[in-house]
RNA sequence: GCACCAUUAGCUCAGCUGGUAGAGCAACUGACUCUUAAUCAGUAGGUCUCAGGUUCGAAUCCUGAAUGGUGUACCA
């Protein structure tokens, strides 16, 4: 009977519920509990075994009385157990009278199988150990406002086991591309997060302060010149899994921190590059998705045989019958699109654009939606790529590649410019299109080129996405999926 | 940046051409020893995102704002 006074909001109900349990000398937050089996292992025991000792969260409760069943929740999955009145005496009452959905708490019992045929562990005793004050999400339809299950990301992961499955995922992902990485001899190594200049990329970067210095500094845009500098100084193969910053706009594929993994190996060039590239990525399907193909958003991706290696020019001559090696300057590339009828969007800023930039739109618009499996596009544009060496036959273009899957470029890598008087070239032609106006070019670099003036072997380095490739080996729509706390604009 | 859509109970959603707000789950009271989206009977729960406007009367129509989603353009 419900009297005047008495709570009727479940939070208040539930702080009720604490006192009751300190009233009967519980805590209602424990210290510790020790178990002896993850539920997943309990599961998988064979009837009468015991004791079995499990915690985690209570996240179903049917009562019939004198008999309940509950699901707990912990990292490995959920199990049933039962709670019998004549086995439990006053423990069960306690039980009911306290324990909500939601509650941690610890249990002890034999291991039995019901009627219905589901394991269970018949508890013989059980310990409270943290209680919950609010609601959990509805447990049939979990949480589907995509606000709440970015900004309750934990309430997420407890209503949507595939949520969590997908993180563990992320987990394995990294884990085996670490491994990969380490058997061939590389050494994983930490660069600066905060520096000077924001180098290594075309994007515009987060500017903080550093107060005792008094000096504005940088967050990484990537971690490409000072892993080359660790080449420089002597390692012959590193990388780094590097959370990279860009001050620019958020979408489906792009956020504003993310996950860049590179590598630089001393001594290849972008063809070795390409070979490893493909073992790396095969391993990696393998292990993780158990085979070379895979199903994205209804797109079948194939990454069996030897991908296809295809140049910018060959690759846009095919798809619109452009040679770009004709065309010397932009107004000659411009006169072609033209001549072809080929129309970017309105807002695409072709007036400002250079003969790279035009020659990267027209791939962007004529080719790249189209590379569904694994293709590696070479031989870029020279002024899209300021830290890649030329091509020794052709220097409009560099040794370059881009691993391109599903339409999205996964890998960046290049034989990398070691020859200081060529960088400082290409430094200075950014710098002059950062007077311009153009604010995701290049600054120079000093301090970087010193290094390379002391000398660099050959190398070849690369980067690959992270959460692009966790979203699309988790079919993932979008890559706030595949991090677990998105950035979100305040409450 | 632009366009479109959404916002109603803790959660998932109804609410028609404007007429004082509804369900399921969760909660509360009670029944029940094999259920598993348990069932049955009853009870309680609302600043309908916010601010203006039109109207006798607004969750509903209009304007603006906030937050989020999707599409689109650029950057990985």
């Amino acid at each position: 009977m419900e009297s005047a006074g008495a709570p009727t909001d479940q939070r208040s109900v539930r702080i009720e519920k604490m006192n009751t349990l300190r009233d009967a000398g519980i805590l209602p937050y424990a210290e510790r509990f020790e178990k002896t089996h993850m539920l997943a292992e309990a599961k998988v025991l064979a009837d009468g075994t015991k004791p079995v000792r499990a915690a985690g969260r209570v996240i179903a409760v049917r009562g019939f009385g004198k008999l309940t069943f509950c699901h707990l929740l912990d990292f490995s999955g959920t199990m049933q157990f039962a709670l019998q009145k004549n086995k439990l005496s006053g423990q069960f009452e306690l039980f009911m009278k306290t324990v909500d959905m939601g509650d941690f708490v610890g249990i002890e019992g034999e291991i039995i199988t019901t009627r219905t045929g589901e394991k269970t562990i018949d508890v013989s005793s059980w310990t409270f150990l943290a209680k919950s004050l609010r609601p959990l999400p509805e447990k049939f339809h979990g949480l589907t406002d995509q606000e709440l299950v970015y900004r309750r990301r934990y309430l997420d992961l407890i209503t949507s086991p595939e949520h969590m499955d997908r993180f563990k995922k992320r987990t394995q992902i990294i884990r085996t591309i670490r491994q990969f990485l380490d058997k061939n001899d590389f050494m994983e190594i930490d660069t600066p997060v905060l520096a000077n200049k924001a180098c290594g990329a075309l994007a515009k970067p987060f500017i903080t302060h550093h107060n005792a210095l008094d000096i504005d500094v940088f967050l990484r845009i990537a971690p490409e010149t000072y892993l080359k500098r660790a080449i420089a100084g002597g390692f012959e193969r590193v990388y780094e899994f590097a959370r990279c910053f860009r001050n620019e706009g958020l979408d489906a594929s792009h956020l504003p921190d993310f996950t860049l993994l590179e590598y630089y190996c001393a001594y290849w060039n972008y063809e070795d590059n390409m070979n490893f590239t493909e073992q790396l990525i095969k391993h990696l399907l393998a292990t993780v998705s158990g085979g070379l193909t895979l199903t994205y958003g209804g797109t079948q991706v194939s990454f069996d045989g030897a991908w296809p290696r295809i140049s910018f020019r060959d690759l846009i001559l095919k798809d619109c019958g452009i040679d770009i090696n004709t065309c010397a300057t932009k107004e000659d590339l411009l006169a072609q699109i033209k001549a072809k009828g080929i129309a970017f969007e309105g807002d695409v800023d072709i007036a400002h654009a250079g003969r790279g930039n035009l020659v990267d739109l027209l791939y962007k618009k004529v080719s790249r939606p189209a590379l569904i499996n694994p293709v590696f596009v070479i031989h870029h544009p020279l002024d899209l790529s300021p830290l890649a060496r030329k091509n020794d036959a052709n220097p409009q273009v560099v040794d370059r590649f881009q691993l391109v899957v599903n339409g999205w470029e996964i890998v960046n890598a290049y034989s990398e410019l070691v020859d200081p008087l060529d960088q400082a070239q290409r430094f200075e032609e950014q710098a002059r299109a950062r007077a311009h106006g153009d604010l995701e070019a290049m600054e120079v670099d000093n301090d970087f080129l010193l290094c390379m003036e002391y000398g660099m072997p050959p190398i070849s380095g690369w980067g690959m996405g992270i959460d692009r490739v966790v979203a699309l080996l988790t079919n993932a729509p979008n890559l706030r999926d595949v991090v677990l706390f998105p950035l979100m604009r305040p409450e």
